[in-house]
Parts: structure tokens; C-alpha cells; sequence
DNA sequence: CGAGAGTCCGTGAGCGTTCACGTGAACGTT
DNA sequence: AACGTTCACGTGAACGCTCACGGACTCTCG
């Protein structure tokens, strides 16, 4: 085999001398048949002589024939793509939403390209801008407000992932935090905690801090932002420095809630650092429920999120929209966590 | 407005009654244009008026109009898709890869469509099924063997992800198992272990479980099967299971090696709930380097690798493929993990 | 006032497939 | 011998879009 055999096999000479992929058309023509007959034998159709098929097929291996998605496409309909965008895959929080969705979409055939926009505004309207080029509909976490994505999606369906319905116009499917937090609480409180602290996230007041705040009043617990400190990154590492500003400012606090699991490891492994024992000293509450919280020491007492769940549910919200039905709203669309006791808390 | 205004506007009626959704001949023919003048609109381009932008874009809006991105691929050339294949996405480690092979390909300008096979061989059958129409390339962790993959590609090329080169005809990038191990070991034995066992994978003996013989054989330590216990996942609870089964065995143990970090916390797990301190009664090795290792008690010590750069080298891999060129090869795509020394041995 | 330049818009062709037909040959049936 | 059937294959059209043209119209300026 010569040097330049690979270049001869694997493409077809231009006019102008450049080389281009090889077609159904060159496949025929080498092969001596019709292009149907190359549709028949590489589609596996019938109403063909074996014969025949093993030639054509034989030709299309040498010129490293495949067919065109895109020519095939235009005429079979029914290949629907959707577009996923991911704030950060190092989270493990998000691939278990991705593989529900994965599973969802898998199930009713669709394929799904994914995005990590790694918590980057410009990144979002990258992923946006391509996907509603090359997808059918759009599910995704976004910090851009909702005129930006409009202004990027060109008119695909859009699902939301955890932006409230106050807080946006497009379909949406979430965590009922609200729910979350009361759980949360009365287990706190019920534990005679009084001076309970929060490291929040990094995106400003969501609906977790908002109905972290409801609660505290609720229960007539003290409540201003000192009790309250924000972590620069959703991480181990971001909650282990929220949590020493916030027993710097409030040393007097004896329980923590995490905006997530992360932020929560991170502040056990600052509480005890500082000398302080959890959960006898400081209690440590998570949300998300992640099992990295069951390999923890003390194992984590969280809010849990059945994260498949809500990709799944994602999935089929889009499938609403594509049909033209009302989208889910409400409890439907809005998962609630369920507080799962080890022994952080 | 009318209960059907929303099937009036988003659709629009054939000759047979039925609903097909708006091209960019309908929209021509509502805003009173012809094509190009509505492909200018959408797409931005010059060379129109400003007014008749305005309405050209008002009638899509009310067809809801979209561009086919077959047609669009038809005749603009360049949208790379990539498919990638891994096999469990609740195991951190995969997430991670995924996110080096997201960011390569977004560098690239190309995208990638996801799918979890779930370590299921008929699913990864159907991955390449689908992917090789709608891909340009795979990339993917596969049990099935060559011959599997060769019948279902259908000739898109394959990056495959940790089968050796002695294992496979397509191109490949992967871990040097082997030059992991031997630092492993030398750690290990120059802590004056000698009878070290292994928790090996479910995938049957493979490149680690054979270094790992090999490093045992080289350091003159006792090796024969009764050193090894199978895991049946790759998983904490795989990990802490076969870890009863191997101290049953080998009740004599002082180090085990684990084929991942996941099945290693596991080992430490049962260790210690069946009376042994780590690292002083028995040392846990892990592999992979997975950042929950820093979280768990006693900090786990493992051989880490650079999943993202990993996933960053298929990348490459499967732009030498598209160009032609060889595929990397030997060190270049294998690479070397490094022995991170933390407290679990 | 006419030539040239600039602005806006339309026309035909072509991208690579598949689908619905159409055709011709070989074979059997009455 | 005339006719239907089956098999193997080919032909034209269609899918929805963009690109390279070219045409009409307005504006400017010598």
C-alpha cells in the first residue's frame, strides 16, 4: 500500500483539485448501480441481489462513504435533538440531572447534545446561540434574564431549570425550596437550635435564602444578614471559606444551613477545624443530597433532591411544549426534597 | 384571541388537512418576499431594509418559523457533532472526562451529543446505532469487543477510551496502568507492606489487575488469585462488598489496592467497620484521583489522573482521525497517573 | 442629463438523500 | 401463446435552505 493510498480511498477528486466527501452519487458510479441501490444496500432494504449489495458496499468502503445526516434528514423527519446546558459537570449534582434527562430522552429516542457553560454568562449565550441553530429544544440552568435568552434562542423551546415562575416566563421545572427549608427547620428548631446560620450561594437571594429567611420567621428565630454569608463558589472549597466568615461575624451560631451539599461539607470541615464538634457543638444541614454525603464524617444530614427525577421531568416538559400542551406548572413541576437525618444534624 | 389562534399561527395547513411546521417559503409568502430576502432577515445579513426586516421577522414570529438545521447543514458546510459515549454517569470520574471532551470540542467550534450506556452492552449497541447516523465521530468507553463496534459504526471513526492498543484496531487514549501501579507499590512497599491484595473491577481481568500482578511479581511479593476479590460494581457499595469477600479470604492483609477510588473508599469502609484502623492495620490505595478521596476519613491516598486532560486527548485523537493523520500513539495518548500521598496509606 | 455607484430584492441552481413510482427481464400458469 | 408475478434496479421529484448572480430602482456628480 502506497503513502498516499489512504488520501486516494477516503475522498473524491474536485474539478479543482481539492477533495471532497464521497457521495452517494461516486458510490454508484464506482459501483456501476443507481444511487437507490446504494440507498438499498447500505440501509439494509430489500429488493436487492446479494450480489450486488456486497459490490456496492465494497465501493462504499473504499471511498469512506457515509451518508449525509443533514441530505438524510431533509427527507426523513423525525430526528429530534435537544440542547443541554450544564453550569459545571464538576458538581456532581448536574450529571445526575443530565443522566435523567439522558434516560428520558433516550426512552422517547431523542439524542441530546450537551453544554457546560461552567457558570459563564458569555459561555450561556455561546451554547445558546449554537443550540438554537442545531437543536429542537433547549433544557438548561442560565443566570442570563430571560430578554437575553430570548434574544439568543430564535424561537426554540426553552425549559428552565430551577428559575421560579415569578421569575420567568419561559416553562420551568425546579425544587420547591420553600418545602425544602420547612422540613429543614423544623428539624433544626426541634433540635433546640435558635441561632442558625446560612452559607448561601453565590448567584444573590434565591428562593433557597428566601425561604431560609421565611422560616427563621416563622419560627421567630433571629433574622438578619449577619446570619447569613455568601460563598464565592459552589464547592467544598467555597463553603470551607463561608464558613469562616460567617463564624467570624456570628460566632455564636449552633447550626448551618448549606445552600448545597458542597458548601455543606466545606463548613463541617471549617467548624471542626475551629475546634468546634458537629453536630454537638455545630449542627450542619445540607440540600441536594448528594451520596457523597453519606462518605462524610459525620455523614451529612441533608435536604434530598431526586436529581434524575427532575431531568426526566425537564424531558418531559419539553415534550409538552413540542406538542402544543400547557406546560406543567405548580406541584407538578416543582419537585419537593425530602429531609434525609444522619448525623451532621 | 380564539382557542385555535395558537394552531393557526404556529403551523400551517397542507393540502390533506394536516398541520406541517412553517419553511422559509411561508414566511416569504406572508411577508409578501421572497426567500433570500427572508434568509437575510434571520440570518442577520445586509442588503435589506430595516422595515421589511421588521416585517419579514414579525410573520416568522407568527408561523413560528425556523430554520431546518438539515437544510442549513445541507448546504453550509463545517457543523462537526461528536458523540460521547460514557458508561456510568453517577461514577464522578466519568463526569469528568465528559467536561475535557466538552471543553475541547466547544474549542473546536464542534458539539457532542451525550449518551449514558449504563455499562448495558445492547445499550451501547443502540448508542453507536444512533450516533453513527447523526455523528461525525464517537468517542466512548465500550465493553463489546472490536468486531461489535466495527458491525454498528457503519465506518465513523472511534476514539476509544482506556482499551489498549494490544486490545483494539481503532484509535485510542487511555491510562498507563502499569506506570501508575509501580509508583503505587514502591509506596506501599517501602512502607514495608508485603502482603497486599486488590479489589478488582467487574470487567474481568484487565490492564490494572495486571500491573498490579506485575508490580507484585517484580517486588517479590506472594501473588495468586487468592489476593484478589472481584467488585460487582464500581462502586462504594461494590467496594465495601468485595472488601468482606477478600478479608474473609485474606484475612492476613495489610495494603489493598483498589481498581478505583470508589470501590477503595468502600474497602475503607469495611475495614473499619470490621475493627481495623486505616492506614495503621491496612493501608487503601485508590485509583483515579477523584476529589471526594480529600473528603472521606482517613484522607484516601490514590494514583490520580488528569481525567480532563483525558478527555481533552480523545478530542485531539478524533481530530487526527477527521485529518488523516495517525493517531496519537503510545505515551502520547497513555497517560501517567501520579501517586498522591494523603493518610489512607 | 446621463453615467456610475449604491441599495434593495428576486431567480435559478445546487447541496445529498429517500420516496413513490416505473421498467424490463425471467419465470411460472392456464 | 398470452398473461400475471416477482425480482432487481433505475428515474424524477421533493425536502428546505443558502449562494452566486442579476435586475430594478434611487442617488450623486460631472
Amino acid at each position: 500500500m502506497r503513502a498516499d493510498d489512504q488520501q486516494w480511498e477516503t475522498s473524491v477528486e474536485r474539478p479543482d483539485g481539492t477533495r471532497r466527501r464521497a457521495t452517494i452519487h461516486d458510490v454508484a458510479k464506482l459501483a456501476g448501480v443507481s444511487r437507490q441501490t446504494v440507498s438499498r444496500a447500505v440501509n439494509d432494504k430489500g429488493e436487492i441481489d446479494p450480489a450486488t449489495k456486497e459490490r456496492v458496499l465494497e465501493a462504499a468502503r473504499l471511498l469512506d462513504y457515509r451518508p449525509s445526516r443533514f441530505a438524510r434528514g431533509m427527507v426523513q423527519k423525525g430526528a429530534v435533538t435537544a440542547g443541554l446546558v450544564i453550569p459545571d459537570l464538576m458538581n456532581p449534582f448536574f450529571p445526575e440531572v443530565a443522566a435523567g434527562v439522558l434516560e428520558a430522552a433516550e426512552q422517547r429516542g431523542w439524542q441530546v447534545v450537551m453544554w457546560d457553560s461552567r457558570i459563564d454568562e458569555a459561555r450561556e449565550r455561546d451554547a445558546l446561540d449554537v443550540l438554537s441553530h442545531q437543536a429542537d429544544a433547549i433544557i438548561g440552568y442560565f443566570k442570563s434574564p430571560d430578554e437575553v435568552l430570548a434574544r439568543h434562542l430564535g424561537g426554540v423551546p426553552l425549559v428552565l431549570l430551577e428559575r421560579g415562575p415569578q421569575q420567568t416566563r419561559f416553562a420551568a421545572v425546579g425544587i420547591d425550596a420553600a418545602a425544602g427549608l420547612e422540613q429543614g427547620m423544623a428539624h433544626l428548631v426541634g433540635a433546640g437550635h435558635r441561632r442558625i446560620g446560612m452559607l448561601d450561594g453565590v448567584h444573590g437571594p434565591g428562593p433557597r435564602r428566601q425561604a431560609f429567611l421565611e422560616e427563621a420567621r416563622r419560627n421567630g428565630l433571629p433574622v438578619d444578614d449577619s446570619w447569613i454569608a455568601l460563598c464565592a463558589e459552589h464547592s467544598v472549597a467555597g463553603g470551607e471559606a463561608g464558613m469562616e466568615r460567617l463564624l467570624d461575624t456570628r460566632p455564636d451560631i449552633t447550626a448551618v444551613f448549606g445552600f448545597n451539599d458542597l458548601i455543606a461539607v466545606g463548613a463541617m470541615r471549617t467548624a471542626r477545624r475551629r475546634g468546634r464538634r458537629v453536630p454537638d457543638d455545630l449542627a450542619v444541614l445540607g440540600f441536594d443530597g448528594l451520596s457523597l454525603g453519606e462518605l462524610v464524617e459525620p455523614a451529612l444530614t441533608t435536604l434530598h433532591i431526586d436529581k434524575r427525577r427532575l431531568g426526566r421531568l425537564a424531558v418531559e416538559q419539553v415534550a409538552r411544549l413540542r406538542a402544543g400542551e400547557e406546560p406543567l406548572r405548580g406541584a407538578d413541576a416543582w419537585l419537593a426534597p425530602e429531609l434525609v437525618v444522619r448525623t451532621s444534624a
